[in-house]
DNA sequence: GCGAACTTTGAGTGGACGCTCCAACTTCAG
DNA sequence: CTGAAGTTGGAGCGTCCACTCAAAGTTCGC
């Protein structure tokens, strides 16, 4: 929709303020009017550039659903301390996203379609999350390495909520238990 | 405000209606419309039980944010392998409220005040999973104990948005990934 | 069975919402 | 420089929202 320069632009500065209130407000705080207003943008030229306010804040949804599981092209041969650590960094570090990450997570019990996007996102996770575990522990299972993943995916989900809720609470900490030191046999398991 | 048994019905049956829709199409889908069409009552009957339509999702809440956490005035002798498994059974079989407890978590990300509620439930249960870890394994302390709890706190709920998102996903089996077997030392780390 | 207190009803209110429309302005290829 | 295509802003539209109100009906202690 958009050609000119300009219009690319103001695209971008609506993302950016959708996202913004999305991360602060939820997505039933986001009005139209809002959004116009922080991006500092008339209502028509929204219009210009997006089907509708769905349409703005769907765009934004995608993204935070792809910076999760970022190089997802890649070869993919990272061990599983560094995809733990990656997810770590990304709840820390990109927190706007990541709280936008965890509403849409909330999001899919209640909307079929997100529901479908979220799901999409998570199997492709545990399928990469599993091939870490079987690289670093060739006995298990295809089943027994899949297991696994979720297990230690549920638990960062589930961290990185209280870490978001919790500001005094310290992830890297406790994500450091969901995967064993090098010498030990139990790869994936929780240390004690 | 209801004094007479037909209000304190109608007042049951209005909180019923607005939890079924709760869980079903999440905290924005709701409506005042919706709520008196499917409680089966006029607007103003409402209005003579509720100050708002915000107080009766609060009253929903706060049962859901109860129900999670049952018996938690009784002595607390429960070992973990019981915790999980009742926080499993609370999301299996429970699973409109269950479906409220986990929207109400994310609603936590933006809006302070259910943050706050959300915290304090939180941290109760932590104290109670914690006391298990302890009793199961007393050369653990306080801190290490609080860890280990928070991180299979964690890890229930990452399982749990799981299972209510993805219906195959059999959560009891990988809960049982969370405890491990009494001839095992390691109480609570995940078995592989 | 009286009557004060409680409950029920839905049309109506004001305001916020998403979105349309179009006249004025800007961009940029040729 | 020209002008077709793209961009801008905001008044205004219809709709839906939470909520009010007053009149009519019901409950239940006495």
């Amino acid at each position: 929709m958009a050609r000119y320069r300009v219009g690319l632009e103001t695209r971008e500065r609506i993302l950016e303020a959708t996202r913004t209130l999305l991360a602060e407000d939820g997505i039933d705080g986001i009005t139209l009017k809002r959004i116009t207003a922080s991006a500092e943008v008339g209502v028509g030229s929204f219009y210009n550039l997006f089907d509708s306010k769905e349409a703005a804040v769907f765009e934004v949804i995608r993204q935070a659903l792809d910076a999760v599981d970022p190089h997802r092209d890649s070869p993919g041969g990272d061990t599983l301390a560094e995809l733990v650590e990656a997810f770590v960094t990304f709840m820390t570090e990109s927190s706007t996203i990541a709280r936008i990450y965890l509403q849409i997570a909330g999001l899919g019990l209640t909307d079929p379609a997100i529901a479908k996007r979220v799901l999409r996102s998570h199997r492709r996770r545990v399928h990469r999350f599993a091939a870490a575990c079987r690289r670093e522990n060739p006995s298990l299972s295809d089943e027994e390495a899949r297991e696994q993943a979720e297990t230690v995916m549920a638990a960062l989900t589930g961290l990185g909520l209280t870490a978001l809720i919790d500001p005094g609470f310290d992830m890297r900490a406790h994500a450091a238990r969901l995967v064993v030191r090098p010498e030990s046999a139990r790869i994936g398991a929780s240390g004690v």
